[in-house]
DNA sequence: TCTGGGGTCCTAGGACCC
DNA sequence: TCTGGGGTCCTAGGACCC
């Protein structure tokens, strides 16, 4: 029982509370606005009351709930709380998993002669959050990730639980399917359908329909159904991938707004690389149809880039090779993947005089603050000269 | 009802090489 | 003249997670 899951109660809805009182009490929903085509991402309980859950379209939410107070993401101020909460976890140890903003694994095995057992710890953590930053944060504590989560999913909101050796014989076959981790909708609907609804129907299922249900994962979730979980608390991944998308309001056809919706997602991607010290061999762009396809192309260099211009007209040049150039768009996506470490200059056959354009302009801004010098959209997206062949097949429908 | 934005991992087919 | 087998890389799509 080593492993601690923590996991802040409707983390963004209570930091917006704690920090306007005359919110509390009160259905509050963080995303985007009614009227618009966002989702919710985070709600208080007031609001799940009334069935609001995260990831809901917005104007859903508005229907089940209009006297809901809706708040756009204020990310700063979360991130600060999110700093605060885990520099208390890093009191009690220093293998410390964050799986996002809100959440995180701790392997505590060598902290119990210090702070007591895996119990006494989580009870701590919950009372400092509470009085120390005014949140709520439920601990789940389990011998693995995967029990120490269940537990966390089971005692929200604002509880502690342990999850015992006895309840992995008693209470985890009694479970439905998507407690599993890995096992979504989709999989669901298929072990629905062939009557697997529950961890005990999974365990006595003929194992060559899993494997045709569940694919690879079929060991993994077998084990998970079994409460067995091997994976280590990692403190630290190296990132994949970095990229930026954008949902329009309205359907966009008009190729001089994809260009300029282009530029920007270049801009913020060649940032964040530089941030992360990071260049890139592979740029992908995201199409969204208006009737939500989604398709992707990508093409992978030689040389890694991490200069606005060269991800810009490398997006480009794939919008424009897509089959899609002049089609209704709802969303347009720009990731960078295949990261090499940014602080050596990388071999290149051809000289960029691009880069040093970008490099000032991003000391620039760094030096003052960002956005405030951009390049002009002056850029001229002719010049590259790519096989056909090289970028994939048009999208059929 | 009408679907965000940030990611990870897996699969399958084709190109290409030996 | 009618066609191997293995391995790796690239690309596109999709399931899943928070």
């Amino acid at each position: 029982m080593d492993i601690l899951h923590c996991d802040l109660d409707a983390f963004f809805a209570s930091v917006e509370q704690r920090d306007q009182p005359e919110l509390k009490g009160k259905p509050v929903i963080i995303g985007a606005p009614p009227n618009s085509r966002g989702v919710v991402s985070t709600c208080s309980y007031e609001a799940r009351v009334f069935g609001v859950r995260s990831a809901m379209p917005s104007s859903q939410a508005y229907r089940l709930c209009p006297q809901a107070i809706f708040l756009p993401p204020d990310m700063k101020r979360y991130r600060e709380a999110s700093q605060q909460v885990f520099a208390i976890l890093a009191e009690y140890t220093p293998i410390i998993e964050a799986l996002s903003i809100d959440e995180a694994f701790l392997d505590v095995s060598a902290s119990h002669a210090i702070f007591g057992s895996s119990m006494e710890i989580g009870i701590q953590i919950r009372h400092r959050v509470k009085t120390e930053l005014g949140l709520n944060i439920s601990v789940g504590i389990g011998a693995n990730k995967f029990l120490a989560k269940l537990a966390t999913n089971l005692c929200k909101p604002d509880g502690i639980m342990e999850f015992t050796e006895d309840m992995v014989t008693n209470l985890l076959p009694t479970l439905p399917v998507d407690h599993l981790w890995g096992i979504g909708a989709v999989s669901t609907r298929h072990l629905n359908r062939s009557g697997i609804y529950t961890v005990q129907d999974l365990l006595e299922a003929p194992r060559q329909l899993l494997k045709t249900l569940l694919g690879s994962n079929t060991d993994f979730v077998l084990d998970l159904a079994r409460g067995v979980d091997n994976r280590p608390v990692t403190p630290y991944e190296e990132v994949k991938s970095i990229g930026n998308e954008l949902t329009f309001p309205q359907d966009i056809s008009d190729q001089q707004v994809i260009e300029q919706v282009l530029l920007e997602l270049a801009e913020k991607v060649a940032h964040r690389l530089r941030i992360a010290q990071r260049k890139c061999q592979t740029v992908t762009v995201k199409l969204r149809t208006p009737d939500f396809q989604t398709f992707s192309r990508s093409i992978t260099s030689p040389t890694a880039i991490d200069d606005q211009r060269s991800i810009f007209d490398t997006a480009w040049m794939l919008y424009q090779h897509s089959g899609l150039e002049g089609k209704p768009l709802r969303l347009v996506g720009l990731t960078a993947s295949r990261l090499q470490d940014g602080r050596y200059e990388q071999p290149s056959l051809f000289s960029d005089p691009g880069q040093d354009i970008d490099s000032i302009i991003y000391r620039l801004n760094e030096k003052f603050t960002q956005g405030t010098i951009k390049r002009a959209v002056l850029i001229n997206p002719v010049g590259h000269n790519i096989d056909q062949d090289t970028v994939g097949p048009k999208p059929t429908k």
